[in-house]
DNA sequence: AAAAAACAGGCGAATTCATGCAAAAATCAG
DNA sequence: CTGATTTTTGCATGAATTCGCCTGTTTTTT
């Protein structure tokens, strides 16, 4: 539908069109980008390689898969668990009793969450429901949801609403974790968790970004 | 959006898929794979060998098992399984695109969202983090979080807020699962899921309540 | 022990992929 | 603007994947 018709698009500009669809389904199949952007497959294939390699879009037999699909809460996070144990038991010495904690998403976070002393009697302001699932399993640990539009990409809730209520909030604490839906490439839902991040580092007195190594260019701009 | 309706998944979906679903039921059949999933039970078989072997499941003699934990839910809804199945597929019927749903929580509502189709065009509330995640599963799916505390126990949101935002939505549906959480004694938190449901109740043009058998005396009063 | 279900492995059809090459297009230099 | 150089594209070939089916074996159930 956004396409438009028969124009010849350079390189880039097919790229970009590729990125775009590939965000918007989580997956595409190079037969249906062929179509779309009237090229060939094999050319289709080159940039999808392209893409693969900068590391932008997930390359698959047949197709492509946005980098994000899989989170999930699988087992993706066995992988680096051990060190992301480790940062949860240094995050969590700077947890006091008290305290009022915001909160995003992300795999490191869950350890945290996991790995939180039973007696500590904190506030949470959280916009990630898998987040706020693992607190909740904490008897004296008081969570409060940051309601809005689930996105459906980065898994935590979005929005103008999101954003004014983080606002009216001043928490001790805020705990980001950097973690696999800050790649790049601004796809709409990508700006919108942006935003929410950059609610949340304002409306605390204290921010701790929590990342395994090998992340690098995340700008929270 | 007609683009990318298709039905064929490309290889790696499909085993994230898989993982999804054991990931939900904790164990799976091959044969309900190969029905969900509209593949052979062979594609199936050689799926969960891959998968076995890069030690993200278990696999067993007829499906696979789920290998580690996972967001709460333990045997409690591996049990009444197939019923729940069947009542999901009944309530499916009753979406239409388009619609705008008002849902709470619950292990039958679980299997709702996991059973809708991804060609549903609809609009979820919900005051469940476990609903919202499953249901954000959902390309063409709008999941809305009606934020607030959460419950320790039920593990969906309520308060004062929740019912307030609850009463300026006219949904043309609402599904409440009676599960588990409305069994007895009026305990605080139990007032206060009754008042997040009274709202729900009354906020929706049409009243869907599901339950298996032996639910009992589940007094909304 | 017999029947049923699940399995491993091989085969063939269909699809997708990598590579080389030549034509077409874009870019650059003068 | 023109001609040369580089990049991009489409096509052809053969290799590689994927997937359903089939056969014969192993496991489970009755």
């Amino acid at each position: 539908m956004s396409i438009i018709e028969s124009k010849i698009l350079l390189k880039k500009e097919r790229q970009l069109e590729i990125i775009h669809q590939i965000n918007l389904h989580n997956k595409i199949l190079s037969s249906d980008l062929s179509l779309i952007l009237n090229v060939s497959e094999d050319t289709i294939r080159r940039d999808l390689n392209e893409l693969a390699l900068e590391n932008k879009i997930v390359k698959v037999h047949g197709g492509a898969l946005s980098k994000s699909y899989n989170v999930s809460a699988t087992q993706a996070d066995t992988y680096a668990y051990d060190e992301k144990k480790v940062i949860a038991t240094k995050m969590i010495k700077l947890i006091k009793d008290g305290m009022t904690i915001l909160t995003s998403g992300g795999t490191t976070m869950r350890a945290i969450a996991n790995q939180l002393p039973n007696n500590l009697h904190v506030t949470f302001f959280t916009v990630s429901p898998l987040i706020s699932l693992e607190l909740a399993e904490h008897p004296n640990v008081e969570v409060i949801f940051l309601g809005g539009k689930i996105s459906n990409i980065s898994k935590i809730s979005v929005g103008g609403e999101v954003v004014s209520k983080i606002n009216d909030i001043k928490a001790d604490l805020c705990v980001l974790g950097i973690n696999g839906f800050d790649q790049e490439g601004i796809s709409d839902s990508d700006y919108e968790v942006v935003q929410v991040k950059k609610a949340m580092i304002k409306s605390s007195r204290q921010v701790v970004a929590t990342t395994i190594s090998e992340k690098l260019n995340s700008d929270l701009r």
